[in-house]
DNA sequence: TAGATTGTTAATCGATTAACAATC
DNA sequence: TAGATTGTTAATCGATTAACAATC
């Protein structure tokens, strides 16, 4: 089980796991590869060989049993486990984000969150307190927070991507509109609305017809 | 010039002007495909290439002229033309889409917002008035608007999805935590924070070292 | 001219799909 | 047993990279 996985596996077994989710929700117990791939335009062959690089988990002439292929890929993803979310920045972004609820779901809670600005320190969005961002470093270690998500001006969004990581994030989630960067150890995403933009304009204008539904 | 373009050559397009835009900024005139894949890692054959699927824009032994280069991707994508943009849900996540500062860069204008709340019909987010949902069709033909976004709550969102459609919308982004659907004519962008943390926490639980920053 | 860098072809690499024996 | 569907191998397809002649 050494293989390389491809980005596209991963990417795709997010799908799936979204996929089984609702199934299981309709109270399916059983699901086959052709299901799956119907549901989500995926070929079936494909599904079965992304499994097949993390094991062998279903059953020839039946299929892969709902629950347990949910739970097989919540491990391999890393979902089963709790983890927990700071975020940085109370303004509308960051408090749509607090609010953002399928986190939960998947075993992601959001702990804390921060601001510089005194108006709003003390503040409740949902039940969770807006903290000074003074104290990111003492609440990130004593939760224990590895996740940490930039939702501020973009001035200073680099600035406290390296407070974050300094404070222990193994993850960086920038919605800040300006690319961040962070050691090798620490796995940086940016995201921005103009990128997903720009990358669909294309097919508006004259492009090409197409699916869209790429991870992020 | 009628061969197909691979979707990674769109997403990359994105990025090049991304780091075009800003060498510009700090005065370069020129550039080669070298200085462009060392800032994005991303090996210089493949910008050639990528760029030469659309036509022969550098000069041997020079590079390429940043600002033309910039003009031409632009022309590409299809953010050399003015494009409006409809938000609707007045919320957070709509009000931090609206506000968003880097659209007006690459041409697109957010040009109205909608909301079903009487309470905040009629309010402001920036200088824009926020409008009745029942007065979505009149003005997006109006106003030739072609992108929707929706930012509502995802029990809603498929219905406005298939609203923004009617009113005539090309290009659909969805950022409700729910996958929302368009006729084959109509772009969709599904976008989620939580798709994009699955994908980064694989990495994290000892998946796997990497870049990370894909479209979307 | 010498040096640099393009545009493009050919070689490599990796990912997707088809096919099918294994087996439930 | 007959039908279905897996896991996996082999074939296909597409995308990335290396290499280099063209040329600024």
């Amino acid at each position: 089980m050494k293989k390389r996985i491809p980005d596209g596996t991963i990417e795709r077994l997010a799908q799936y796991l979204d996929c089984l989710m609702e199934l299981k929700r309709n109270g399916r117990t059983t699901v086959s590869s052709k299901d799956i791939g119907e549901i989500i335009d995926i070929n079936p062959a494909e599904i079965r060989r992304d499994l097949a690089l993390f094991g062998s988990f279903g059953k020839r002439g039946v299929g892969y049993d709902t629950d347990d292929l949910i739970n097989r890929i919540k491990k391999i993803m890393g979902s089963d486990e709790q983890h927990k979310i700071a975020v940085v920045g109370a303004g509308n972004l960051g408090s749509a984000i607090v609010s953002y609820g399928k986190f939960k779901l998947h075993g992601f809670s959001v702990v804390a969150v921060f601001d510089n600005d005194p108006a709003k320190v003390g503040q409740k969005i949902g039940n969770l307190v807006i903290s000074d961002l003074k104290d990111i470093n003492k609440q990130m270690v004593d939760k224990n927070i590895t996740i940490g998500v930039v939702a501020t001006p973009p001035v200073v969004a680099q600035d406290i991507a390296d407070m974050l990581v300094d404070a222990g994030a193994r993850i960086i989630l920038n919605y800040a509109p300006i690319t961040v960067t962070a050691p090798k150890s620490v796995t940086v995403h940016n995201t921005s609305p103009l990128k997903e933009l720009l990358y669909t304009l294309y097919y508006l204008s004259g492009g090409g017809k197409r699916k869209c539904s790429k991870a992020g």
